[in-house]
RNA sequence: GCCGAAGUGGCGGAACAGGCAGACGCGCACGACUCAAAAUCGUGUUCCGUGAGGAGUGAGGGUUCGAUUCCCUCCUUCGGCACCA
């Protein structure tokens, strides 16, 4: 075998052969410990973008490595086939999203088949087809049986021209108008399904036993955002209750309750602040200040909530005219509206303690409000609210606060807080307030005003209310005879039929609901569907699932840390609790892989002509050198800019690879390597073990950068022995099948075509087991020292592997370098690290 | 503003026990082969210095016999969150 190196026929060889013998298939085999390797499934957008490659070879080089150390391995693929793409191209162009989307999935499935990948196809999941999303719609109906799916009104963007609502990248500009349109849109209350994933913020809030980078962990918990605090009951005055309509109501019907971190602050509130879509504006509010409070709501409405959170933005506000009784004290006080109080986190009301808090302190500050100071820090001059520059937000004793005063406060938050700890007790006690716990976190929204998505399984009747469809009648499929027309509204809510149904409780006229699912719900399980595609009885197969879960590892993008993998998580535990799934966690381990830049450094993007075609590269060097440059180009937990010169390197050292692989196994065949020498021997065996260890590791740690380079490095020594002709047949023949096996996993095809037809080996290299270090051949039997005077290097010393460190020490005193630098001064101390390095102090 | 990550040659990066800084590769230079070029092979390539030597891992300080690695302060870049009560 000396012919030259041709990618394309050995890649297409290989990739019918190992299909047509289903090398990759995994099936549940209880004598081998099993591995779920899991990589995120791309959105069919009918083109493989070079992202992918670099997201999946080197998960895929890694399922491999597992499974040759004697995994049995499952790495499936699939597709997030829903979503807004395909919809918004069916407008445009009025093809149909389920023809396009099948039509991509047909074009992706062979550019990923280009990869060489380890993919078991026998159970790829494609999201948007009725066999799946069945089981969407089952999930649903699970997770609103166990009183996790509720309806409630929430804001979305909503054009009044076009009378429909808008997803947040169909609004444009600062102004916030419509794409289609461009009047301005309006905030708009509508009905819509959420899942509780606040009831779980405690559980998701845990990592324990989680290999998951710290990064993400960070990403989670914040986006959760507990705070921990205390809840207290602020009444309205009783003079000012603006509510005709309740007249004689008592007071506590109009309680307000507010959140508060600070409740050892409490006696410092001098005005209250609500949300302008708090329910008791209208009541608070005088009808001397109706007009302004009506104009401030809909300025409020009108908002985006980037402009509205905006933290250098002017505060503003307006006063209601009514007051409220702070329970500590009895105080009346101001209750305000001002859009910084945001009613979608805590109850959407607070207790403004300006001298203890900046943004009360900027509030009072404009709007002259009182500043009462509570809490003095130590050895300071008493502040004065007359004459504070800003707020004071530490630690101190506690003042001006009745049976509190002398308490002191620290820097710690809730129960930690002797403060805290002390009032919130004593308004317990009083009935008045308690301590609470509040989070960022909010409920998943999932209802989507559009066509390609999951239906949801609900119907809705006059009489019955809201009911989930039966579910021996699911799959509820999307109807195909909509009309694509720019309404903006949902085709599914203008077909004339489809909506039509009879309710499962009382068989009268019902309607069905019209919204589908977010698609990150069909993607929060997909992991399942993989371990029985076909399956009928369930969403998956039982006895997959004991043997195949959880995922062992989870390769993807950091992008998803908040939305994908939070959902995901939740999913998990929502479904273990309703007895379907069980473990704590779905994804033991978690990895994430950069970003592949441009070669001008910026995202890859059509606009800017700088995307980089996986399947012309594939056609120029072959899915072998892409593969291995992908991985060998940067930090794959990092990524870095395309440099198209650089995969020359690698392309270069395949070519290498080839050329001494074919001529050197020519040599041994024909008998052409002699006997060698024993030193020679053991010197190309102790390279290669320890190429080996270094290698291992790498494979084990996802440097996938430095297991290239290591090979790199083997092949030069390689070439070298050869140089020297030095080595036994017996020698060569370990590091040619030990470097075709380690380089496997990177590159497939070359070194199945090298294993068998070079080598001569049995079919395929790809179910050998992975080699044990050789820890006697690994070892050196010589060592380098570096030998410093003052930290400086002023000589090496070799010595033989077993020498002592006396013996070290010795010979370092005896250099000739190092009595020119000690200059005859005698050493005051010489420190001998083990035996890596000699330092001589003097 | 808060949280997190990262700053090492012309470039991507390596150094995984606090112990030889710059592995491997790109690029570049020189040489061999060639009429010539490409390809290939070989040699060199952190900076300053002819040299001995000196400096050097974003900046400054600290701990240590010894710091890219540990600690403190600061700067820059990137990512996330952003009036979260």
């Amino acid at each position: 075998m000396s012919k030259a190196y041709n990618h394309k026929e050995i890649e297409a060889k290989w990739q019918q052969k190992w299909e047509a013998d289903g090398l990759y298939h995994a099936n549940i085999d209880p004598s081998k410990p099993k591995y779920y390797a899991l990589t995120m499934l791309p959105y069919p957008s009918g083109d493989l973008h070079i992202g992918h490659w670099y997201a999946m070879t080197p998960s895929d080089a890694r399922a491999r490595y597992m499974r040759m150390k004697g995994y049995n391995v499952l790495f499936p693929m699939g597709f997030d086939a829903f979503g807004l793409p395909a919809e918004n191209a069916a407008i445009k162009s009025g093809i149909h999203p389920m023809i396009r989307t099948r039509d991509n999935v047909v074009r992706m499935r062979q550019q990923l088949r280009s990869m060489g990948a380890m993919f078991d196809w026998r159970r790829e999941a494609v999201s948007s087809e009725p066999e799946y999303y069945r089981w969407t719609e089952w999930f649903f109906i699970q997770l609103y049986k166990n009183g996790l799916a509720y309806r409630k009104k929430s804001p979305v963007d909503f054009c009044p021209h076009c009378n429909t609502t808008l997803a947040r990248e169909q609004v444009w500009g600062d102004d916030r108008h419509c794409e289609r349109c461009s009047t301005p849109v309006i905030k708009k209350d509508l009905e819509q399904w959420f899942f509780r994933t606040t009831s779980y913020a405690d559980d998701l809030l845990s990592y324990e036993g989680m290999d998951w980078p710290e990064r993400v962990r960070v990403l989670q918990t914040n986006w959760i955002g507990k705070s921990e605090g205390a809840e207290v009951y602020f009444e309205i005055a009783p003079d000012s209750i603006n509510d005709t309509s309740k007249a004689g109501a008592s007071n506590n019907e109009y309680r307000m309750t507010i959140f508060t971190t600070r409740p050892d602050t409490l006696w410092g509130a001098t005005f209250m602040v609500i949300s302008p879509e708090h329910p008791l504006v209208d009541v608070l509010t005088t009808p001397e200040n109706k007009a302004a409070i009506h104009a401030y709501k809909l300025a409020a409405a009108r908002q985006s909530d980037i402009e509205r959170e905006a933290v250098d933005k002017e505060k503003t506000g307006v006063f209601t005219g009514g007051y409220a009784i702070n329970p500590v004290n009895g105080a009346k006080i101001p209750v305000w509206v001002a859009d910084y109080v945001l009613m979608s986190y805590g109850t959407g009301a607070i207790m403004a303690v300006p001298a203890h808090d900046e943004r009360d302190f900027a509030f009072a500050r404009k709007f002259n409000l009182p500043i009462i100071p509570v809490i003095q820090p130590e050895g300071e001059p008493d502040l004065d609210g007359a004459t504070m520059t800003e707020a004071y937000t530490g630690g101190g004793v506690m003042v001006n606060s009745a049976r509190f005063s002398g308490t002191q406060v620290n820097d710690k938050k809730g129960k930690e807080n002797p403060g805290i700890l002390a009032v919130a007790g004593w308004l317990e006690e009083k009935g008045i307030g308690k301590l609470a716990v509040t989070y960022k976190l909010r409920d998943w929204l999932i209802s989507r005003q559009r066509y390609w998505g999951s239906p949801i399984p609900m119907i809705h009747c006059q009489t019955c209310g809201w009911n989930p469809v039966p579910e021996e009648q699911l799959p509820i499929t999307l109807p195909e005879d909509v009309e694509w027309k720019p309404t903006g509204e949902s085709p599914l809510k203008l077909h004339p039929t489809w909506k039509n149904t009879a309710c499962p409780v009382c068989g009268g006229a019902a309607e069905r609901e019209t919204d589908t699912m977010d698609t990150f719900m069909c993607s929060s399980w997909y992991h399942l569907r993989y371990l029985s595609p076909t399956y009928d009885k369930g969403p998956f197969d039982p006895q997959e699932y004991d043997y195949w879960m959880p995922v062992d590892t989870y390769t993807g993008g950091i992008e998803h840390a908040n939305m994908h993998l939070m959902y995901t998580r939740f999913f998990h535990k929502a479904m273990r609790d309703a007895g379907i799934t069980k473990g704590r966690e779905p994804m033991v381990q978690l990895r994430n892989q950069g970003m592949v830049l441009g070669e001008d450094g910026d995202k890859m993007s059509k606009s800017k002509g700088n995307v980089i075609a996986p399947d012309d590269l594939v056609s120029v060097y072959g899915a072998d050198t892409v593969r291995a440059y992908l991985m060998f180009f940067a930090r794959w937990d990092m990524g870095a800019p395309w440099d198209s010169k650089g995969i020359e390197g690698t392309v270069r050292w395949v070519r290498r690879v080839w050329t001494l692989m074919t001529e050197v196994a020519g040599d041994l065949s024909e008998g052409r390597v002699g006997a060698g020498t024993e030193a020679g021997s053991r010197e190309l065996r102790r390279k290669v073990h320890q190429a080996l260890k270094r290698i291992s590791r790498d494979y084990q740690e996802f440097e996938f950068n430095t297991i290239v380079s290591g090979l790199m490095t083997l092949l030069n020594e390689m070439y070298k022995a050869r140089e020297a002709a030095n080595a036994d047949a017996a020698a060569w023949r370990e590091a040619l099948e030990v470097y075709l096996l380690m380089m496997a996993p990177v590159t497939p095809h070359i070194a199945e075509e090298l294993w068998t037809e070079a080598l001569g080996k049995p079919y395929s290299i790809h179910a050998q087991p992975w080699r044990e270090v050789d820890e006697a051949a690994a070892k050196d039997d010589e060592i380098t020292i570096p030998v410093q005077v003052n930290g400086k290097l002023r000589d090496r010393l070799t010595v033989p592997a077993e020498a002592s460190e006396a013996e070290i020490e010795a010979l370092a005193l005896a250099s000739e370098a190092v009595k020119r630098h000690l200059e005859g001064k005698t050493p005051k101390k010489v420190i001998v690290a083990q035996k890596r390095l000699i330092n001589i102090v003097v």
